[in-house]
Formats: structure tokens, C-alpha cells, sequence
RNA sequence: GGAUGGGUGGCCGAGUGGUCGAAGGCAGCGGUCUUGAAAACCGCCGUACCGCAAGGUACCGGGGGUUCGAAUCCCUCCCCAUCCGCCA
């Protein structure tokens, strides 16, 4: 969420923030009803010290009779204090409210639009688009003739949309993941495995929302817990609640879990095959840093998801996000789209990897600071995610733009250390 | 699941009704000494909020209660650790 006095100090910017992204949050009102609880606290802060004062004189009493008469002063303060501070919280509950619906200020080079029609296609990656003298297959028909997935058994074990990988998929999967740990790990990112439930309240603080018709997000029955989306959750909450010292910074981290996530909404939305699906693997980034060094972390990271799919030799192209399509906590957004012959009619961009900036969103509601050496009071950290390989998009990129003619498919001269094999089938 | 022990400032750790925002230590900052550094010694040193400031208010896991007054007493919830049982 936003600083509260940066609000009530920038209205104009935030309510045409929240118009260029088609949320609303009622920001007139925030203002309004925030200099009405500024006074009450004033007023809570002024009965607080009278009951304060009193309580401290009765030690001092000199007789019974001045002692008793002291402390019926002092009970009907508090009492007049309670009253207040009855009246003070119920606003600062709606303040809240309000606050946590207004999203994240968008970067001012962030594309404006309502949707992702307006996204701007801003590079390529070094691989050429491929051309076949044969029509290619999609993934799904790929993994069919060499059964490498198990989509029936999916849907009988689980449901719709869940899925079996099978024999060279399994490998594929695998290697993926230590290909792209090996990359990060060079660059001095911290691996870690991290758990696939988190509590509600880390979920919020990340920004997900897990109650609600609309939830993407599964949550478990007669707890607060819930599957998660990402490890952009756990990890970003990992440090909820602390105040770094500013020399650890900036911390990179990247955690390998399972992602879970409903699609509500979605269904009819390219849902073929291992595209759109319940669970999926993900080795994702995240990094801690210094306001100053947000800007340059976030472009790091896209630079990494280039060098993971350059290094895979899949074409893609980087999309800076419109600000209509940006989550609630980004302040500027890049997506990688990977080449997947298989889509459409005659091939279409997918959508691979994403990196955001959240600036101090996140930090401010899940309360994670630093303290710089020497100086007094503490700032809110910035953190910002990326995909490193969504293990089933990627799955899909590599199959479809690696296959050959005669239905079998090339193994990318980087994963092959990792896989044991050069091609599959 | 059972049994115990715990949650206090950046960290460690005292503190069982007022004079406690909280001893002591570590870390940090400033200084003395030193050619410089280290050591030693002296001083400063929690966070958030309100306020131009002076200053004030709140915070000792969360919530509630008792009291004029709670880190301290009571209730309740949460979390953590260790051991036992079960188990990959």
C-alpha cells in the first residue's frame, strides 16, 4: 500500500494512478476521513496524558479523602479516553481499508492503457523465430506421440487441469530447473526451497487475496492457510516483520516451488495442454533492496530471464506492462513472451516469464524495513519478483520450438548436461 | 497427537503492580589516548505516530479483563523451541 501522508499529499497523482490502472478506491474519502482521525488522535493522545498525570499525583496524595477523589478523576478520563479511542480506531479501520485498495503508483515510463492491449513490445531475445518445412505440432500432440503427459489421469486423479508429466518431460522439468539454478546461483542469488502453504495474512501482504469469488488462490479448509500462487509469497514474507540493516542489502534470493492457482474466470482462455494450469513448478526470484536500487534490480532481472532464454535458444520478446494490466502492487512490470509455434494458427507469443518492481508496496504491509548505519528511524525495503522458469510454459516453448520433422524433439545444447540426452524420441 | 519450556529494544538478556521505554551485555555512533589501528576508558544510542518546535502519546507475541495505574495479576488466542509417539 501507499505511505498515508503521500495520499493525502499527492491526491490528483493517486486518483489519476488508480484511473490509469481502472481500479477504484475512494480516495476523496480517505482524505477527508483522515484529518478527522488525526484530531481524535489528538484527543486520545491529550486524555491519555490528563490520566496519565493523574495517576502519577496519587502516589503524592496527602490524605484518603484526596487519594479517592484522585482516582475518580481518573476513571472518568480513561472512561473519556476509551470513548475516543472507540471513535479513532473505527476510522483508522476504514482508513486501512480504503489505503489497501489504492494500488502501487506506476513507474512513469510504465505504457498507459486499460488492458494488456496497450503492453509495449519493447526487445527481442537472440534467437530467431524458427521456420519448418513441416507444419509443427503444439505441445500436446508432441507429448501425446511421445508420451510425455498424462492429461487424463490428471483430470481423474484431481481434476481439470492437473496433469502428469511422464518419462522425458520429468527429465525436462528437472533440468530446467538446475539450469536456471546454476544461472542465478552465479549471480549470487541464495537457492532455497520454500513451502507451498503460506498464511492468509502473508498472502495479503504480498497483494494476493485469498477469500473472495474472484480468488485465484486455494486456500485449506479449518485454517488460515493457503496453497500458494508463487514463491514470491514465501519469499517475500520470509522477512516479514524485520528491519534489515541497509548493508545486507540488496538480498537475492530465488526458491523453487509448486504454484497453485484456481484460474477462476480463466476457463475457455487458451487452456489447452500444460499452458493453463492448477499446478505448476516455478523457480522465481526475489529480491530485497534499497529504494535506489530497485530501478537497476529490476532491469537485472529481466536481463537474467533474457540470458535463461537466450541460453535455451527461444526466441522471445520483452513487454513493458500497461498500466492497466499491472497487479495492484507493481510499479512497473516486464513480461517475457516465448515463441510457441504450436499456438494459434501459425504460432503466438505465450507468456513465459514476468518481473515486477513493487517499490515499497509490499514492504509497507508486510512491515519489512532497513535502518541504514548511523542514521535514526528506519525506511520500508523495496522488493521485486521475476520469473526464472515457469517450468511448464517453458516445457511447452522447448518442445514446440525444438521439434523436428519427424515428430521427435531436440534437446537445447545447455540442458543437455542436465539431461543426459540429446533429443527425445 | 502427548509433555514441558518460551515469546521483552538491531541481537542476547534482566525485570512479578507506580519512580520501567524498560538493568546489563553485544553491535552501532561520537570522543580521549595513539604516527595510524587495536585495546582501554568516557559519552550517546529502540520504534512508530501527533506537533513548526518545545513536547506529547503508544508499543515488552495478539486480543480482552482487573486497577487511578500493568512488561509485571487474570482470561483467551497465536507463535516458537525441546522431548515423546507416529511418519516421508
Amino acid at each position: 500500500m501507499l505511505d498515508r501522508k503521500f495520499i493525502v499529499d499527492q491526491v490528483a497523482a493517486v486518483k489519476k494512478n488508480c484511473e490509469d490502472r481502472g481500479m477504484s478506491a475512494d480516495v476523496d474519502r480517505f482524505v477527508e476521513l483522515d484529518g478527522l482521525c488525526r484530531d481524535k488522535l489528538n484527543e486520545v493522545q491529550e486524555l491519555n496524558r490528563q490520566a496519565n498525570e493523574v495517576s502519577k499525583s496519587i502516589g503524592k496524595a496527602k490524605d484518603d479523602a484526596e487519594r479517592e477523589a484522585r482516582k475518580e478523576e481518573g476513571r472518568q478520563l480513561r472512561e473519556a479516553k476509551d470513548a475516543a479511542q472507540n471513535e479513532h480506531d473505527q476510522m483508522a479501520a476504514e482508513l486501512l481499508q480504503i489505503q489497501r485498495q489504492i494500488p502501487n503508483m506506476a513507474h512513469p515510463d510504465a505504457p498507459i492503457g486499460k488492458d494488456d492491449k496497450a503492453n509495449l513490445v519493447v526487445a527481442y531475445g537472440k534467437t530467431e523465430v524458427p521456420k519448418f518445412d513441416f507444419k509443427p505440432l503444439d505441445h500436446v500432440e508432441l507429448g501425446e506421440k511421445l508420451d510425455l503427459f498424462d492429461f487424463p489421469a490428471g483430470a481423474k486423479t484431481t481434476g481439470q487441469g492437473f496433469y502428469f508429466l511422464r518419462n522425458e518431460a520429468v527429465l525436462l522439468e528437472l533440468a530446467l530447473q538446475r539450469y536456471a539454478l546454476d544461472i542465478l546461483m552465479a549471480e549470487g542469488f541464495t537457492p532455497t526451497t520454500t513451502p507451498d502453504l503460506a498464511r492468509n495474512d502473508v498472502l495479503e501482504g504480498i497483494g494476493f487475496n485469498p477469500r473472495g469469488n474472484e480468488t485465484q488462490i486455494y486456500s485449506i479448509n479449518n485454517t488460515d492457510l493457503s496453497l500458494v500462487a508463487t514463491a514470491e509469497i514465501t519469499l517475500g514474507g520470509s522477512l516479514a516483520g524485520e528491519t534489515l540493516s541497509d548493508e545486507q542489502l540488496p538480498l537475492k534470493l530465488c526458491g523453487i516451488s509448486h504454484c497453485f492457482r484456481t484460474e477462476a474466470g480463466a476457463a475457455g482462455r487458451a487452456t489447452r495442454g500444460l499452458y493453463r494450469v492448477h499446478q505448476f513448478t516455478k523457480v522465481e526470484m526475489f529480491a530485497f533492496t534499497l529504494p535506489e536500487q530497485s530501478d537497476a534490480m529490476l532491469m537485472h532481472i529481466r536481463d537474467l530471464e533474457c540470458r535463461i532464454f537466450d541460453g535455451l535458444g527461444i526466441p522471445f520478446r520483452i513487454v513493458d506492462t500497461s498500466t492497466g494490466d499491472l497487479g495492484a502492487p507493481a510499479y512497473r512490470k516486464f513480461d517475457l513472451e516465448a515463441w510457441m509455434p504450436g499456438r494459434g494458427d501459425a504460432g503466438e507469443y505465450g507468456e513465459v516469464t514476468s518481473t515486477s518492481n513493487c517499490t515499497d508496496y509490499q514492504a509497507r504491509r508486510l512491515n519489512i524495513r532497513y535502518k541504514k548505519k548511523g542514521e535514526k528511524g528506519t525506511t520500508f525495503v523495496h522488493t521485486l519478483n521475476g520469473t526464472a522458469v515457469a517450468l511448464s510454459r517453458a516445457i511447452i516453448a522447448v518442445m514446440e520450438n525444438y521439434q523436428q520433422a519427424d515428430g521427435s524433439i531436440l534437446i537445447p545444447e545447455t540442458l543437455q548436461p542436465y539431461m543426459g540426452r540429446t533429443k527425445i524420441g
